[in-house]
DNA sequence: CGCAAGATTGATAAAGATCAAGCCGGGTGG
DNA sequence: CCACCCGGCTTGATCTTTATCAATCTTGCG
């Protein structure tokens, strides 16, 4: 009966008993929040930590002529930053993909974690640091991967990040974005992102019927995407 | 006599006496280091916090075919990650661009500051969201932006960033970049990186001789880059 | 059944990469 | 003192990738 924070974070850590009820706990508030909702507007003030325990979501950001570009995702066992409180008006804004399970967390829950569960927050931390990581691979994978390619990362990193939250089989997963989703996550137009996959589709790396991702060749995927999963920093 | 550091801290925070001379003693250790030098290797092992009191550094990867993508710039008074001791190795290479004073802080150093000064601590860590939110402006800048609006954005960004910690003037500030630097920030090649500076000169826009930019008319680049410095959270 | 959202396809245009050559200024060795 | 050499900048020509526009197809669902 593990969460999926739980199991992020004991990825890298191993949690005592009285850690892991006390994250439990946490987890009891946990609100349904549907598909395509904003859990937080750009501009708006932020006063809660948002932690995701079930479901996909993203940060994102509207540019002038209506266009979007998905920054990065949040997964199960995936949080909002940890200081966000610190700062006035979010830059972005964080909307679900899918239906979500999330827990918000209030500035008083931080404080007392970070005083009682000290290892717990610095996991956490850890876990921003590899957000960040997760964010200057995306910018390097935008200046100077084909967009083939970085849609095989893409692909790849969603792959071994659901692996650690046990939402992912070793070779397959559920993928609730829209093709639109994934041009706006990787700089391209809709219509070139399906193409791309069509190309992935054709080359027998990949099958994506409905929503579900099945990957035929997880070597050969990595390779197209020049996807090494050390940024990540797993274990 | 006050240094980066402070005068990037003070621009959200009022600080005590007690924590400048602080500051400044932290600052007293700091070693100057020729220009194009790596400070941490990709796949090093961090064992300092380095804070960057003068000069232009940035953070890059290298990626397959030689490509290199600059991911973000360290200005005076910005520093590597304060959590950074926690994992194991860099993702990423950390290099001065021009000639810089660098302050190597060792774990201790930090757990000292984080002991006697909590405020100077959530202060940095306020800046490391600021970073954070760098990254994701750069990311849809690439994904959504034209290369001839993404270069002023950069611009604009780093006049305004050298601004409050006093290193440019209203409308110009020097700038040791290259136009490879530029082109590899960018995520486009050199050939075009020049061809985008001369649009902004042939506009008057700019003019950029020998290492110095003069901005003509801050309005009207910030107007062509979309710019809007909310996501760097000043004051 | 009919519709709407999402996926697919084809044709054309634009942005940017690549290749190749020339230029310019400053430092250096004869 | 001058020639030359090298790194960085500039320019032109051509090729590739990706965007855009517009239409059509598919499918789940009321």
């Amino acid at each position: 009966m593990k969460n999926a924070l739980i199991r992020k974070l004991q990825s890298v850590l191993e949690l005592t008993d009285d850690e892991r009820t006390a994250l439990m706990v946490l987890s009891l508030n946990a609100r349904h929040v549907g598909s395509r909702q904003d859990l937080i507007h750009e501009g708006e003030r932020p006063r809660t930590v948002d932690l995701i325990l079930e479901g996909f979501a993203c940060r994102y950001k509207l540019l002038s002529g209506g266009k979007r570009q998905i920054t990065d995702f949040l997964l199960p066992g995936d949080m909002t930053d940890l200081d966000i409180c610190i700062i006035g008006k979010m830059d972005h804004a964080v909307a679900t993909i899918s239906p979500c399970s999330v827990v918000e967390m209030p500035l008083s829950a931080i404080e007392d974690l970070t005083a009682h569960h000290p290892r717990v927050v610095k996991a956490m931390r850890r876990m921003a640091l590899v957000e960040k990581a997760i964010l200057r691979e995306r910018i390097a994978g935008m200046g100077q991967r084909s967009a083939d390619r970085q849609l095989a990362h893409l692909l790849c990193e969603l792959l071994v990040r659901l692996q650690t939250v046990g939402y992912a089989g070793k070779n397959d997963y559920r993928l609730p974005l829209r093709q639109q989703d994934l041009g706006d996550t990787l700089g391209i137009s809709l219509v070139h992102a399906n193409r791309m996959l069509q190309q992935l589709r054709d080359q027998g790396l990949i099958s994506l019927d409905g929503r579900r991702l099945v990957i035929h060749d997880v070597k050969a995927l990595m390779e197209r995407g020049e996807f090494k999963p050390d940024y990540l920093h797993l274990t």
